[in-house]
DNA sequence: TTGAAAGCGCTAACAC
DNA sequence: GTGTTAGCGCTTTCAA
């Protein structure tokens, strides 16, 4: 912020006009001649000011900005979270602070005073906390994205993560497969468990027992999805089939498995969730459980803003928007019969 | 921006002491006695009360507000930047505004004009621009990233294009290679521009004729690599090597090898840049010039909050640090001796 | 159609 | 140590 920085009033003493004209003319409003509008422009631009919309804020309450709070910007399912929301806001004239929480709770929270202070409207938020309670003191509309919180009384979008989970395994099972691990993420965020439960309610619907042993459980991050397929094919009984629930496990297991010299649809089958570069180089093509990533930012976003425009006529009952998802078979299954 | 919002006056009123007092807490400044503190401390907690640090960016000229803007949001060079000033943003107590703009120039200007209304204090910058001139009239603290504008007065962190590129193409001319492509991006910008020199004159070097034929630029946008490749491997004298000088670019050269069954070094050579899951997926894993990516975001970042910091006594030199690039032989460049 | 003036929430002299 | 007050750059009544 430049202290030369030119102001409303240079303006309109260069113009020879009030003050409450030149904000008139800024902002559009009616009834000001054309002529003293010429006047005002001709002395903005000659002045090259800049309004300061920060000292509008502080009148009109409305920032034009918003946050996207995401664990991590470096996995390509939050990137194209965040290109959704930068998209929306940007055709909508919000500005758009973004963080990764790195999935820490603390770092969270310091984001949040942080931000709240800035007084940004609203937050698309994939969020660290589980507790019903955890963001009901911020004064903020909040849009969840792909981890919802059950009674939490938040708007969200999310996929069918049951749904996507329990044809994926559905799929398995109907080539033959009975020995099916499967690669979790944490199972505390919403979406790790619906696809949890789809896979388990899959295995039980056509009659086979879920074996403890294939059910692993990492961290979403790094490289967990590495070691855990390592350890699965190094059973005495390993699984026929692995599902990897999602993107970066799904990458660590083709990893994983290409270092043991087997091969995918052929000594080892692979789902997984989301397509990625890997699992589409890959010959055959991983079958995978797609789902509109870059839709559900847009839908996130569009909800934020949307609340933020109508905010007097709120709709007290929280929405949760879930999408479909759509199993892309593309060969990475053996058919066992 | 809620209506029910506290401010500093409530605090006071509810602690019995003056604004001054409360601001003088908020700001840990010096001069309050022990005890006042700890009623102002109350009354906050007890108040949920959130300063407005809109209000105070007016006074102190500090909105503690940086923006990163990067062509696109999904390439992930740009989100190890944005990673990066991320990182060192959130360590200094910065926020980050982040803007693709997809290489338009348009949506860059735009970006711009909205942003600084904003009064955010300096801008990481990956730039649509190459004109010396053209962010002249941008009064904040700049640092350009990647691409860098000569006599701009600009701030700058770059790596050693020519270098990497001379390295690369030196490694591929003493494995017995003199048909050598390149994919390149839009030399326009300095980095390509400075990639192609390197590989242009290590063939020199060498003695080899650079033939036109084999220079192929593209967009750095999606998939103009994988046309390119297909281009070159269908010519009459096709290269025996393909030095694709970016990340995209490589990606989608082994997408095209691989579609036309032919075996990277074997059927045909090939030199990447950056490391990416891809080119290190594939076996032999790809000779890629790895560069510093986080580092690049880090020291930008680092740069230009220095610059903020010290404002009064700025180096009036514009500084370009050039960070050093390193060729990782991994085997994807078939020995013809 | 325009201008004067109050005030958004806060900081920073300056006084006490 | 603490309080009073002017004012940051802007919008918005209210008057003219």
């Amino acid at each position: 912020m430049s202290h030369l920085n030119k102001t409303i009033k240079d303006v309109a003493k260069h113009a020879n006009v009030s003050v409450a004209t030149v904000s008139r003319v800024l902002n559009n409003l009616d009834r000001v001649s054309d002529k003293t509008r010429k006047k005002v422009k001709k002395a903005i631009e000659e002045l090259q000011f800049v309004p300061n919309s920060l000292a509008a804020s502080m009148i009109t309450k409305q920032t034009k900005m918003i946050a996207t709070i995401v664990p991590n910007i470096q996995n390509s399912f939050y990137t194209s979270v965040i290109q959704a929301t930068a998209d929306v806001a940007k055709a909508e004239g919000y500005f758009t602070f973004v963080f990764p929480t790195n999935d820490s709770v603390e770092e969270e929270e310091a984001f949040f005073q942080g931000v709240l202070s800035k007084n940004v409207e609203g937050i698309v938020l994939v969020g660290t906390q589980t507790n019903p309670d955890a963001y009901k003191t911020i004064d903020k509309q909040i849009v969840l994205v792909d981890r919802y919180i059950e009674n939490s009384g938040l708007d969200g979008v999310v996929i069918d993560n049951f749904r996507g989970a329990y044809e994926a395994t559905t799929h398995m099972i109907e080539k033959g497969h009975t020995d099916i691990a499967i690669l979790s993420g944490p199972t505390i965020y919403s979406n790790w468990k619906e696809r949890y439960w789809g896979y388990q309610q899959a295995l039980k619907d056509h009659g086979i027992k879920a074996n403890p042993a294939y059910m692993k459980e990492g961290n979403w991050q790094e490289d967990s999805g590495y070691e855990m397929t390592l350890n699965l094919m190094r059973m005495d009984q390993p699984p026929t089939a692995i599902f990897a629930t999602s993107y970066i496990l799904c990458t660590y297991a083709i990893n994983a498995i290409r270092d043991m010299n087997l091969v995918i649809g052929e000594d080892i089958s692979l789902v997984g969730f989301d397509e990625n570069d890997l699992a589409q180089f890959i010959r055959p093509k991983v079958t995978v459980v797609r789902r509109p990533t870059y839709e559900m930012g847009t839908h996130a976003a569009t909800m934020l803003i949307n609340k933020l425009k109508h905010k007097n006529k709120l709709d007290p009952h929280p929405k949760k928007l879930t999408l479909s998802v759509e199993l892309l078979k593309n060969g990475s299954v053996k058919d066992l019969k």
